[in-house]
RNA sequence: GGACUUGUAGCUCAGCUGGUUAGAGCGUUGCAUUCACAUUGCAAAGGUCAGAGGUUCGAAUCCUCUCAGGUCCACCA
């Protein structure tokens, strides 16, 4: 043996004798209970970070019980990750001058689909490195064909059970990249803003003063809005109102929803984009006319008409200031939701999209945990859990990006004025209107299909699917896809059915879900809220969190701060044994912490103290000739010695503890507890002691507790353990598949 | 505005459902070492467990408040 330990010459090596001999794979424990762990799919175009080094977790759990004879799976596979992986295209197409829209549709996704094949794979050879024991042979993908399909089947099935529809309402609209966004995806940021009090004359003379923000929005509005308590304004109510600039008649209508106290205690509705207008709207039966386009210019705005919001508005207090209308500007602090990608300010605009209906599914989510089947860990992430589903509003499932699965559906031509269409001919040339008028340009209908970019059906087009569609009617395809976590959230489903037959039924409900708290509400309840749906059952018994790893001073890794460790070049450096402990030594379970590079050294020194024990049982016996290497369960072991059955004594409560803190989510107290033991208790006071009296018997009490500590810490510290295991024992089988000790 | 979370040795952090002199790693100081390991061993110094109050026979651990960080959520024009 090396005098020291050397990882850069084993890890590759153990590993694909691992996974070589199929020892990652359940059936290697053939008549063992059923424990299984769904890998958190990583963006398949993406990188390893440091939240993937976490998974480490997993590894020790599935090691952990593959050594206890379970038939553990853990099953490995891959997001396309919808909007991430087509904002990441896109720069690349802008670097190349061109941009998503000059491309049909399925030349686009085409496009895509070859860059993210090209990327693909790399992360799972960064996944081999942290020595993570994933059963490749079932690896996934979420845009696999079989896959594809069974998302689909849960979307036909929820439209079947009216748990999905399509409606017109408002969204949080990126005018930049064209998509709208859940509640989840937007960002909000608190920007200084100006509050104008502006003039607007009743039709029976006088005039009312309204407080708002976006002034632009004016040629919009369908009422002026006061609280019916506020005695200033009691008489207005009822009168007509005629707005300035366009000259329009809107009332004065009275609701509570109303803040007496802010502004002038008078607001304009304008319904179509603004969320809390548009439920007012509703509530009194207003109209909601969109005056803001897709594109983010202005429309059905007279003098307005083709300027960016900004503009517009630039050129609105123009207007109104000429007419002496503008009463007053204060500046005001206000919060926008902005992009989470591209920062540009969200719009709320009205569109059709497709919604889930959360009521009943959110329920069940709830219930389950409440009932106590399912466990999350640590128990303070129940709190954002209930919170957060308690004020869920209905899901938008719809998302205008191409690279994604496509929402299923398809709308029967029946009047041509039901639909927009944008579409590049054969020329390459982009047209945008309503299909009436594109026909009536001489445009053919297959050829508007090839260049197909996207489809807007109104609300009364009629939806078929794929098999009932007739051959002689006309049909255009929905162009939305779903959002990433529609289909992500079946994930433990749609795997376990797709990846052997019988996986399903042996490994389904999944013992545990790990992954880090921040994807709680968007991954996590999602899961929870399908899964129970599509199945009658939890996806997971368990759910696991743990925190994110920061920066050696404590602040966020991000690619714009330039902190950003790559954890393969830690596992280069320290070996992935190193690496894997010191993340989780010292950190409770689900809590942040920071990239510690003293730790890191601690246990790469660790892996070499390791190693030296088993070098001084080999010199032992080269001093010894005499003495036999033989090793066997710590009960089987006959000793007179007081110490050696002191030292029995106490490897056997150790085997309970670690065996406890492990089944109890405690990692960091399983690491601390064996470093300490196999360092101090056993190297510095037990071999000292034993170096002095060496016999047969007291060697093999010395090694089978050695035998004993090596695989307590083998699912921790898989390669070091393995290799050490190999090269002192010569065991056919290997150390990841030995069994786990008991006590 | 709400929720969650953190404040323990110089630094980074453990410490489960409250129980003898509060722990680890790194750092610091002294000593040892041809004997598995200098990626070593032995030993030492170092903390009124953020502050105040309360519950208790007993609290770093439970409750309340204060101070100071962090994270997430929120429709006030």
């Amino acid at each position: 043996m090396d005098k020291t330990y050397d990882h850069t010459k084993v890890e590759d090596k153990i590993y694909k004798r691992w996974e070589d001999s199929g020892t990652f794979q359940p059936e290697i424990n053939p008549d063992g209970k059923p424990y299984c762990i769904v890998l958190p799919p990583p963006n398949a175009n993406g990188a390893l970070h440091f939240g993937h080094a976490m998974f480490t977790v997993e590894d020790i759990l599935i090691r952990y019980h593959r050594m206890k004879g379970y038939a553990a799976l853990w099953l490995p596979g891959s997001d396309h990750a919808g909007i991430e992986t087509q904002f990441v295209f896109e720069k690349k197409l802008a670097q190349e001058g061109k941009s998503r829209f000059d491309f049909p549709r399925e030349t686009l996704y085409g496009m895509i689909r070859t860059y993210v094949d090209e990327n693909r794979g790399g992360i799972q050879n960064q996944l081999r490195k942290l020595g993570y024991s994933l059963d490749w042979t079932r690896e996934k993908y979420t845009l696999d064909p079989s896959i594809v399909d069974l998302v689909v089947e849960t979307f036909k099935k929820m439209y079947a059970d009216g748990l999905v529809y399509r409606d017109y309402r408002l969204v949080n609209y990126c005018t930049k990249d064209g998509t709208s966004f859940s509640d989840l995806e937007t960002v909000s940021e608190e920007k200084e803003g100006i509050l104008y009090h502006i003039q607007f004359p009743i039709k029976t003379g006088g005039f009312i003063t309204i407080a708002t923000t976006r002034p632009e929005t004016l040629v919009g509005d369908v009422a002026v809005m006061v609280n019916p308590k506020d005695k200033r304004y009691e008489e207005f109510v009822g009168k007509t109102v005629l707005l300035p600039v366009v000259d329009r008649e809107i009332p004065i209508i009275a609701d509570e929803y109303v803040d007496m106290e802010f502004g002038t205690g008078a607001v304009k509705v304008t319904p179509a984009h603004d969320f809390n207008d548009f439920e007012i709207a509703r509530k009194h039966e207003l109209t909601f006319p969109p005056i803001i386009g897709w594109d983010g210019k202005m429309q059905h705005a007279g003098p307005l008409n083709g300027l960016y919001v900004k503009q517009a508005r630039e050129k609105i207090l123009e207007i109104l200031k000429e007419k002496n209308l503008v009463e007053k500007e204060e500046k005001h602090q206000m919060v926008m939701k902005i992009c989470y990608k591209c920062k540009t300010i969200l719009e709320p605009l009205p569109l059709e999209q497709w919604y889930v209906k959360v009521d009943t599914l959110r329920k069940q989510a709830i219930d389950v945990v409440k009932q106590g089947k399912l466990k999350i860990v640590p128990k303070s992430f129940e709190h954002p859990y209930f919170q957060w589903l308690e004020g869920l509003r209905d899901w938008n499932i719809s998302r205008q990006n191409v690279w994604g699965i496509r929402v299923p559906v398809w709308y029967e031509v029946e009047n041509e004025a039901d639909f927009a269409v944008t579409f590049l001919d054969k020329k390459g040339e982009y047209h945008q209107g309503l299909l009436t008028e594109i026909l009536g340009q001489g445009f053919s209908f297959e050829e508007i299909l090839e260049g197909l970019q996207r489809v807007i059906a109104r609300m009364e087009a009629k939806v078929v699917f794929e098999e009932q569609k007739q051959k002689d009617k006309r049909y255009l395809p929905e162009t939305d896809t779903f959002d990433t976590w529609f289909s992500s959230g079946q994930w433990p489903i749609v795997t376990l059915k797709t990846a052997r037959p019988g996986d399903f039924e042996k490994f389904y409900p999944t013992a545990v879900l790990e992954t880090a708290y921040d994807i709680l509400r968007s991954w996590v309840s999602r899961m929870v809220m399908l899964g129970v749906y599509m199945t009658g059952e939890i996806p997971f018994h368990d759910a696991l969190f743990h925190g994110i790893v920061n920066d050696p001073y404590g602040k966020k890794m991000s690619k714009s701060k330039g902190n950003v460790v790559n954890p393969l070049e830690l596992v280069d450096q320290y070996g992935a044994d190193a690496v894997r402990f010191a993340l989780v030594y010292g950190n409770a379970t689900g809590s942040d912490q920071s990239l510690a590079y003293p730790k890191l050294d601690a246990a790469r020194k660790f892996t070499n103290k390791l190693w030296n024990m088993a070098r001084f049982i080999e010199f032992k016996m080269q001093q010894d000739t005499s003495l036999t290497l033989q090793w066997g369960s710590l009960d089987e072991i006959k000793t007179q010695s007081e110490e050696d059955k002191k030292m029995i004594e106490k490897t056997q409560k150790l085997t309970v503890e670690i065996s406890h803190y492990l089944d109890k989510y405690q990692f960091n107290l399983a690491a601390e507890r064996l470093y300490d033991f196999a360092w101090h208790e056993f190297a510095d006071i037990y071999i000292e002691d034993v170096k002095n009296r060496t016999n047969q018997n007291s060697f093999d009490v010395l090694v089978s507790v050695y035998i004993t500590i090596l695989k307590l810490l083998h699912p921790i510290m898989p390669f070091v353990t393995e290799e050490i295991f190999d090269t002192l024992t010569h065991d056919a089988k290997p150390l990841i598949i030995q069994s786990w000790p008991t006590a």
